[in-house]
DNA sequence: GCGACAG
DNA sequence: ATCTTGTCGC
């Protein structure tokens, strides 16, 4: 699976793929009071797989269940494609969530929403394929234009060609660096970044995508067993 | 042609 | 993302 076996003809198919998956992206307020479960995606490699988490917790960021699936990559890393990449195996999470009856209220990942070349990050992408709130937590910038704060606590936003605001670089610890908070559907940049200041404790990125992170690296010590 | 470039 | 030990700061 290497960057040279992908055609431009095939980059030129998914961007038109992405252009199509726009236009069904929702931008709008969320009601923030009505979330019960919050889930978390990340994905991690080893060999030539992907290993795929979704971690959920309930209100109180207490964890409430973990769900992972491994499988073969079929994609490269290609900046701007990650879904392409990592989408298929955190399907495949999914699947097992919905076998046990959990449908989050909303989903965090870690990557860009709508704060993408064609504004279909990874968090938009999945979003609009699973048709549920979603919200990407990036810790560095792919697309759009911004100040970086220097405050801790500080948020300064992130803006489109247009001078659209897409969403908003944050600071949230001292001697780290900023992440970038965009709504992925269903959502908005402003209720996007304060929902995700919410959910920030003790590290720097909000306790799903941290603790998504942490059991992807912790579950492939058992990928022998 | 030269940078930028999620994970 | 991954390859990898100690070390500085919170
Ligand atoms: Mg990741």
């Amino acid at each position: 699976m290497r960057n040279e076996f992908i055609s431009e003809e095939l980059i030129q198919k998914l961007k038109k793929e992405q252009n199509n998956l726009r236009q069904k992206v929702t931008i709008t307020e969320l009601d923030i009071s009505k979330i019960n479960i919050i889930a978390g995606v990340d994905v991690s490699y080893f060999e030539d797989k992907a290993l795929g988490v979704v971690v959920v917790l309930n209100k109180d960021l207490e964890l409430i269940d973990v769900v992972y699936s491994i499988d073969k990559v079929t994609f490269p890393y290609i900046p701007g494609f990650l879904a392409f990449r990592e989408a298929p195996i955190i399907f495949k999470c999914f699947e097992k969530l919905r076998e046990k009856n959990i449908v989050p209220d909303i989903v965090l990942f870690d990557g860009h929403g709508i704060a993408h070349p064609r504004g279909l990050g990874i968090a938009s992408h999945i979003g609009v394929l699973l048709n549920i709130p979603t919200i990407g937590v990036a810790k560095r910038k792919l697309y759009g234009k911004c100040v970086e704060p220097k405050r801790v606590g500080q948020s300064t936003p992130l803006f489109d060609e247009e001078g659209k605001i897409i969403g908003y670089c944050y600071l949230p610890k001292k001697n780290s660096h900023p992440i970038y908070i965009s709504p992925g559907h269903l959502s908005s940049p402003e209720t996007s970044l304060e929902f995700v200041k919410s959910l920030i404790k003790k590290h720097k990125l909000p306790e799903p995508t941290r603790l998504a992170h942490y059991y992807t690296q912790k579950l492939k010590e058992n990928k022998n067993i």
